[in-house]
DNA sequence: TCAGGGTGTATGTAACGCCT
DNA sequence: AGGCGTTACATACACCCTGA
C-alpha cells in the first residue's frame, strides 16, 4: 500500500494540504481554522494512519532534529551514562541522538564527523580525540553548533563542558594526605589530551603544596594502545620496584580496574598494603572489597549543560555563534580503599 | 447606500536538496 | 525540467462593521 501523504489527507478531508499541515502542527488556532475543520482533519489523519514524512520535513525546514554525539568509547560506563542522559535530555527538546566512538583515533573521529554531517545532524557533541583540532575548527568555521564534552582543545575557540580536573585531583590528594598516606604513586595514560594533563597537574600541585619532592619513578604513563596484560604487568612492576608506595592514584576508572588486577596478582591487601583512589567512578568500585574510593564526575549535570548549550546554538539566529565554557565540580566518594 | 477596512477561513504556491 | 512531502508565506474570498 502506498504511504499516506499530507495531500491524501487533504483530499480525504476536503481541505487544502496546507490546512492539514496547520492543524496537525497545532497551529489551527493561530491560523484561525474552525474547530469543525480541525476535528475533521485530525479524525481523517488518525483513521488513515498518517504520520509525517521526516525526510520531507527535513527537506523543507533544513533541520533533521538529530544531534551527533561522538564519545571516546561508548563501552566505558562514564560515556555510556553520558550518552544515555544526553539522549533523555535531547528528547526534551524534540531531538534524537546518533552516537559513535572515536577510540581516541583522530582519523576515525574525522570520518565520524563526515558521517554525521552527511546525515545532516543539527549539532555536534564531541569528546575530541587528540589531533582533532582541524576538524573541529572546520565545524566552527562553518558556524555549525558544537559543544565539546569532558575535554577541550586549547587552540580552538568552541563551547565546552567539563569538570575541574585539577581541583578534583587536589581534593582526592588532600583526602589521601588526611588519611596519612605519603608515598602516593600516580597511574595515568600516555595520551595527549588536556584532561589527563590537568589531572597530572593536580597531582603535582598537591605534592608541592605538601612540600614533597617529586619522584618521577612513581608516575606511570601507560600507553593508550596497551594490551590488557601488558598494562597489568606495568602497574605490578611499579608496585614491586617501589615498595615504599602506600597509595596509588589512578587517573581513570579503566586504569584503576587494571590496577586492581595487578594488586590482586601481587596478593597485596587494600588498603593495608596499598590504598587506591580512582578518577571516574565505576559500578565495580562499589562492590569490589573493600570498596574503591573514587572521584565521581557529575555526569548528568555535564550532559544537561552540554545539551542546553547546544540547543542554544541550534536555535540561535546570530550569524556568529558565541562560545561558553563551563567547568563543573566533581565529588569525592570515600569508600574502604583509602 | 456603499466604499473601505477588518476578520475569519481558508487556498495556492514556491522552495527546500537531490536525483533522474 | 520535474518529482518527492512538507511548510512558510502570500493571497483570496466571504462576510461584517463603520462612517459619510
Amino acid at each position: 500500500m502506498k504511504k499516506v501523504s499530507i495531500k491524501d489527507i487533504a483530499q480525504m478531508a476536503g481541505v487544502a494540504s496546507s490546512t492539514v499541515s496547520f492543524v496537525l502542527n497545532g497551529k489551527a488556532r493561530k491560523m484561525r481554522i474552525s474547530e469543525t475543520v480541525e476535528k475533521r482533519v485530525i479524525e481523517v489523519a488518525r483513521n488513515a494512519g498518517y504520520y509525517p514524512n521526516q525526510l520531507a520535513i527535513s527537506l523543507r525546514t533544513g533541520k533533521s532534529k538529530t544531534l551527533g554525539l561522538i564519545v571516546e568509547n561508548i563501552g566505558n560506563p562514564f560515556f555510556a551514562t553520558l550518552a544515555k542522559t544526553i539522549e533523555e535530555e535531547a528528547e526534551q527538546y524534540g531531538y534524537r541522538v546518533v552516537y559513535c566512538s572515536t577510540e581516541n583515533n583522530a582519523s576515525k573521529g574525522k570520518e565520524l564527523i563526515n558521517m554525521l554531517s552527511q546525515r545532516q545532524v543539527d549539532g555536534y557533541l564531541i569528546t575530541p580525540a587528540p589531533h582533532m583540532e582541524d576538524d573541529i575548527q572546520q565545524l566552527v568555521q562553518l558556524n555549525r553548533p558544537v559543544v565539546l564534552i569532558d575535554r577541550y582543545l586549547p587552540s580552538v575557540d568552541v563551547s565546552h563542558v567539563l569538570v575541574n580536573n585539577t581541583e578534583a585531583v587536589s581534593q582526592g590528594m588532600a583526602h589521601l594526605f588526611d588519611r596519612g598516606y605519603k608515598e602516593i604513586g600516580f597511574v595515568t595514560v600516555d595520551l595527549d589530551v588536556i584532561q589527563m594533563e590537568e589531572r597530572l597537574d593536580g597531582y603535582l600541585g598537591a605534592l608541592s603544596k605538601q612540600g614533597i619532592r617529586l619522584n618521577k619513578d612513581i608516575i606511570l604513563k601507560i600507553p593508550y594502545t596497551h594490551q590488557r596484560d601488558e598494562a597489568v604487568e606495568l602497574i605490578a612492576a611499579l608496585l614491586k620496584d617501589n615498595p615504599q608506595l602506600d597509595a596509588l592514584f589512578f587517573a581513570t576508572n579503566y586504569l584503576a580496574i587494571l590496577g586492581l588486577e595487578s594488586i590482586n596478582r601481587l596478593k597485596m591487601a587494600i588498603p593495608q598494603d596499598i590504598a587506591v583512589i580512582s578518577f571516574d567512578d565505576h559500578d565495580i568500585f562499589r562492590i569490589y572489597p573493600p570498596g574503591i574510593t573514587s572521584i565521581q564526575q557529575p555526569v548528568e549535570a555535564i550532559a544537561k549543560k552540554a545539551v542546553a548549550l547546544l540547543m542554544e546554538q541550534c536555535e540561535s539566529t546570530e550569524s556568529k555563534l558565541s562560545t561558553t565554557e563551563v567547568e563543573l565540580t566533581a565529588k569525592l566518594i570515600v569508600r574502604g580503599s583509602t
